[in-house]
DNA sequence: GCTGGACCTTGCCCCTAGGGCAAGGTTTGA
DNA sequence: TCAAACCTTGCCCTAGGGGCAAGGTCCAGC
C-alpha cells in the first residue's frame, strides 16, 4: 500500500499529475488511511504506466481514458494509429531539423552561393540597397519553404541577369518604387515587364506556397 | 502589401496566432490601412516564418522573442542547443514507439527484466493467467517502493523457480486458489511450502514497506 | 444600387496538462 | 523531540491558441 508520492516516482510523474487524472476519472481513486492518505495498489501503478505510455504518444488524456474503456480490437487498431502518427512526428521532427539548420545559415545573411552571386550582381547593376534587401528577404523565404523550388528559380534568375533588357528592366523597377503611384511610367514599365516574361519558358513549382510568394514578387511588380 | 489572413495563409497558421503573436510582442504589428486592416510586407512574412520554425521545433514563445534581440553568436548558440533538443526528442519518440508496441503485445511491461522472465518461465510451468497477475502486481509494487529490494528478492526467485520442489509447490498453489477453504489439502500444501522455506537461506530486507508486502505473500502462501 | 459571402476588427471565455503556492495535518528519521 | 519531508484541499497561473460574438469592410454578381 504505497503514497501517492511513491507511486509518482515510480511512474516519473508528479503528485500533482497523479491527482490530476483522478480528477479526470482517468485513474481510480484509491482508499485512504486513517489520515486520508491516498493508498495504492499494484493495479494503479500498472494503470498509472499505462497512462504515461500514452500521454507520452502525444494521446490526449480524454482519448486516454476513452482506450481504457474499448475493447481489445478497439484498443489495439488505436494503438496501430497511435503508432502511426508516432511515425509521421518523427519525421515531421527531421524536416524542422532540415528547416532549423537553414534558418542558421539564412539568419548569416549567407544566402546560397547562388544568391549571393544574384545579389552582387544587383549590386553591380546599380540596383539600391533598398532593393537588394527586399530580393535577399524573398530568395531566404523560398528558400526556408522549398530549397528545390530555390535552387531552380535562382539558376533561372542568374541566367536572366544577363540579359541587358531584364537589366533595363529591373533597374527601372528599382526606380520605380520613387514614383507616385498615379505616375503614367507605370504601365508602361508594368506591358515591358510582361512582355519579357512571355518570352521566358515557364519554370514548375512544386511548393504552392512558393507559387503564392512569386505571385506576390510578380504584384509587387505590377504595382 | 498582403493582409493578416493571406499573411497567415501563406505561413500555414491561423489568423488568431499572428494576433497572438503580436500580442506577445514576437511579430511586429504592421502599419493600417484606411479601414483598420493589418498591411504586412514580406519582412513579416519572414519574421513569420521564421516564428514558426522556432515554434516547431519546440521553442517556447518567449524564448523566439529573446532569441530575435539576441546577438548573432547567441542566437547560433541556440540554435545549435535546439537541434540537439529536437535530436533528443526523436531518440525519446523512437523510445515510446517501442513502449507503445509493448503496450500492444500484452502487460509484461511495467517489470523488470528479470521479472519478466520469472513471470514467463512461469507461464511454461503451466501456471494460471490469474496468478500471474497477481505475481505482477506484487513485483510492479515491490519495485515501486524498494527497486533495490525488489532486485534481492527476484533473483532469489530465478533461482528458486529451477528448483522441482518449488515448482511443484507453486504449481500446486495455483491449484489451491480453486480448492474450497475447508479442504484437506490446504494443511498438507503448508507443511510442504514452510518445509521448503525453512531451507532457504535468509535475504536481508532494506524497507518495511517490502517486509509487509512480502509478509502478504507469505499470507497468500498460507491461506 | 443592392445583397451575400468572405474578409477584417476587438473582446471575451474556453481548452489541455498540469505547475506553484498557501495553509493546514501527518509521518519519519536522527 | 523536532525538523524535514510527506500528505490534504483549494485557488490561480501558464502556453498556444480555438470559438464565438458583435460589429465593420470589401468584392462579385445581379
Amino acid at each position: 500500500m504505497i503514497t501517492i508520492g511513491q507511486l509518482a516516482a515510480f511512474a516519473g510523474v508528479t503528485t500533482k499529475a497523479v491527482r490530476h487524472y483522478h480528477q479526470r476519472g482517468l485513474l481510480e481513486e484509491p482508499p485512504r488511511d486513517s489520515s486520508g492518505y491516498r493508498r495504492y495498489t499494484a493495479r494503479h501503478a500498472i494503470d498509472l504506466v499505462k497512462i504515461r505510455t500514452l500521454a507520452e504518444a502525444g494521446v490526449p488524456l480524454a482519448r486516454v481514458k476513452e482506450l481504457f474503456a474499448a475493447s481489445r480490437e478497439q484498443f489495439e487498431a488505436a494503438i496501430t494509429e497511435i503508432d502511426d502518427n508516432l511515425q509521421r512526428k518523427a519525421e515531421e521532427l527531421r524536416r524542422t531539423r532540415e528547416r532549423i539548420a537553414q534558418l542558421q545559415a539564412g539568419d548569416r545573411l549567407f544566402v546560397s552561393a547562388d544568391v549571393a552571386a544574384f545579389l552582387d550582381r544587383l549590386r553591380d547593376l546599380g540596383v539600391s540597397d533598398r532593393m537588394i534587401q527586399m530580393e535577399r528577404d524573398v530568395w531566404i523565404l523560398i528558400q526556408s519553404v522549398s530549397p528545390a523550388d530555390a535552387a531552380l528559380w535562382i539558376a533561372d534568375k542568374l541566367d536572366a541577369i544577363n540579359d541587358p533588357e531584364f537589366q533595363a528592366i529591373y533597374v527601372d523597377h528599382d526606380a520605380a518604387l520613387d514614383w507616385p503611384p498615379d505616375d503614367p511610367r507605370h504601365t508602361g514599365l508594368v506591358t515591358r515587364s510582361q512582355r519579357w516574361l512571355a518570352k521566358r519558358p515557364d519554370l514548375p513549382v512544386r511548393n504552392p506556397s512558393v507559387a503564392h510568394l512569386l505571385t506576390a514578387v510578380d504584384l509587387r511588380f505590377q504595382q
